[in-house]
DNA sequence: CCAAAAGTGTTATATTTACACCCATGC
DNA sequence: GCATGGGTGTAAATATAACACTTTTGG
């Protein structure tokens, strides 16, 4: 055998009773999306030498859970939502990368309506807070890092896959879906054309409301089709912005 | 705070220390490309109750090690190779998994070339074997679950990124590069727009060479040229297959 | 001379881009 | 009546897809 230094699983047995064991996190970047801005929900770092900077939202693994529990469990947690886009990014492992001592972490991100029901939620959390992506500059931690990391991963994502929808209303506008993807993806798009595209999608409901009460002409509600959607996959076809 | 079951950053010394913590390993899925077909390296699997079943080859991370490094250095200890192309794919933490005891483990893709020098190194490990994605059906563990993972992962980067070419020769002609990516896409591929698109990309470099000693009319040779695509990278052009 | 792969252009179709005006509402 | 965003079509440019024959080599 010329294994080199790799043990034989056999051998494991040993290790993972032993000092071999490390101890697992994840983190999670809560993507938001409210006056026009990308925003994260973050909280205030209490573990020195962090204190003044915010922190992803994040805890241990349990030894009964996955990390997919565990991250499920953060975001219930902290935003009260149980159902919500959910995404495993990238694992985080430098050695000093945590004062505690050695500490992985599987950073995930989830992307959440922002509505009154959940800042109503939010508030009795006083350590919780909504920052603008463009407004952070830096994080505790290799959060930084993290949220970045999470972030190229998202906006990759939203163009090849139908999870815009998760930051907006259920009824939105068309105008509404264009500014969110120029927002997110930091790119300016033709309206005329983007309307094209959608309509060839075929993958939105008309909901034949209206806006109320805007000071202009009133934009046509919609709201995306899970199911027709499901249909198309299923049949080759792709979403594409 | 309602932070529910959420433990608050600074209760974590205590978990840290504790039963909290888990084995941490890297499973590694080596993609090689030889004989017009995508192949992996596996190990006969020594551990009940999977004794009839290939592996993936893994081990526990260390201590003093990032997953990436541990990644590395099973890839060194079993192919030979020190720098190989090399990419994190998933974590994987269901409870049941390993049946040692929890065990997370971390799923890494790599390309190689299998050339001479590779499997001179590789017959002194009896256990190893270069098996073609078509003719695996199961894996130990939940190692054949991995594997898709990471064959869907590669799939996509493929045709992104211009990866390909770690599975083939440093030389090598247009049709053998047509073929790579009609093997691993499983799809057609048109002889003259494929050649067309390759041009126009302008990432090759025209080596000047023939091939030998075959029987129909030799190919020009070409090879890889990292340090052109690195510059049109930077001037904002993208691979696209 | 036969088998095998190399190499090469054109046309039709689909997709993408650029662009400007009138409409409905609230104040 | 004015400010604000809503809603609509066309033409040019670009990219993609389909397709067949001659060339060169080894045996």
């Amino acid at each position: 055998m010329t294994t080199g230094s790799v043990q034989n699983i056999n051998t494991w047995i040993t290790q993972i009773n032993n000092d071999f064991k490390a101890a697992i996190s994840v983190d999670c970047v809560i993507f938001g999306y409210d006056d026009d801005a990308l925003k994260i929900l973050v909280s205030n770092c209490d573990m020195p030498p962090f204190e003044h900077e915010y922190s992803l939202l994040g805890d241990i693994v349990h030894p009964d859970e996955t990390t997919d529990d565990a991250a499920k469990r953060v975001l219930q947690a902290k935003t009260g939502f149980t159902d919500v886009f959910l995404e495993q990014v990238e694992v985080f492992s430098e050695i000093g990368r945590h004062p505690l001592g050695r500490v992985i972490t599987v950073a995930y991100y989830s992307l959440i309506k922002i509505d009154d029901d959940h800042l109503a939620h939010l508030e009795k959390d006083a350590f919780l807070h909504w920052v603008p992506i463009k407004d952070i500059t830096s994080l505790a931690f290799d959060h930084y890092t993290i949220m970045h990391s999470c972030l190229r991963k998202m906006q990759r994502q939203i163009r090849s896959q139908p999870i815009g929808f998760n930051l907006l209303p259920k009824k939105f506008s068309l105008l509404q879906l264009q500014r969110l993807y120029e927002v997110v993806l930091e790119i300016e798009l033709d309206k005329r054309n983007f309307r094209r595209k959608l309509n060839a999608l075929d993958i939105l409901r008309d909901l034949k409301e209206m806006e109320q009460s805007v000071s202009h002409r009133p934009a046509k509600l919609f709201s995306f089709d899970e199911n027709i959607y499901q249909k198309k996959k299923i049949s080759g076809f792709s979403f594409d912005l």
